[in-house]
DNA sequence: GAACCAACCTTGGTACGACCAACGTATCGT
DNA sequence: ACGATACGTTGGTCGTACCAAGGTTGGTTC
């Protein structure tokens, strides 16, 4: 991520957003495993960067509510090409059946 | 290894002492790809529990011979077997094969 | 409708792993 | 004997991961 001057919890937020919709910070934090301060800090970040737009949510104005802007899905897809193309170069030495299996024992790891 | 006191560089490099022999700081660091500095560090706070002892090397005196003490070997076990600990908890999900197989994949990758 | 509790965001801190640059001293090769 | 090199030390930076306290807003209950 550096690589491309971008950060893990960009890309993570970025993609909790694309996949789940404009939420708050909190919320977002919770999905991603992200700790509100930190959600914070890089949702400033994402914001300087007009990656997303922060306003608070008129239904609840204890909220912010985050919402993706296009450039911030141009950005996503950005991290996601970095992403993969760094993946890719890492699990070289496995094939494509190996890949799909060291997931799949990852996954239920991860469970 | 917080959970004991310890941290991962610790094992890492009283692994690499009991594995190698004494050694000097900087061959030990890239053994376990630690930096020069950061082994400065960390021989500090080992030194200072008593769990290996820094002298001069006599041969080359601009080294640091770095050996383990018994304490050291036996700090060694304690933080072994507390990784077997963690390290069986984050698996159980998979079997004994299944670990076999993760590792195989994962050291592949390393290779 | 006032008081209280909960949710949310902000602020400011800590810790650890990872790295880098610069410096002094000792040693090695030529 | 000298220059290049190895070694250890010092002092910094950065990113991920947490934690605690406090203020604001909203919801609930009496």
């Amino acid at each position: 991520m550096a690589g491309v001057e971008g950060r893990a919890y960009h890309f993570a937020i970025l993609a909790a957003l694309e996949e789940f919709g404009p939420d708050s910070q909190v919320r977002i934090g919770q999905r991603c495993g992200i700790d509100q301060s930190d959600m914070h800090n890089m949702l400033k970040e994402l914001t300087e960067q007009g990656h997303v737009a922060r306003a608070s949510d008129p239904n609840d104005r204890r909220r912010n509510l985050i919402t993706v802007t296009p450039a911030g899905r141009r950005r996503l897809e950005e991290l996601d090409t970095e992403l993969s193309r760094v993946q890719d170069d890492l699990l070289n030495a496995l094939s494509a059946a190996e890949r799909d299996h060291l997931t799949l024992l990852l996954t239920r790891v991860l469970e």
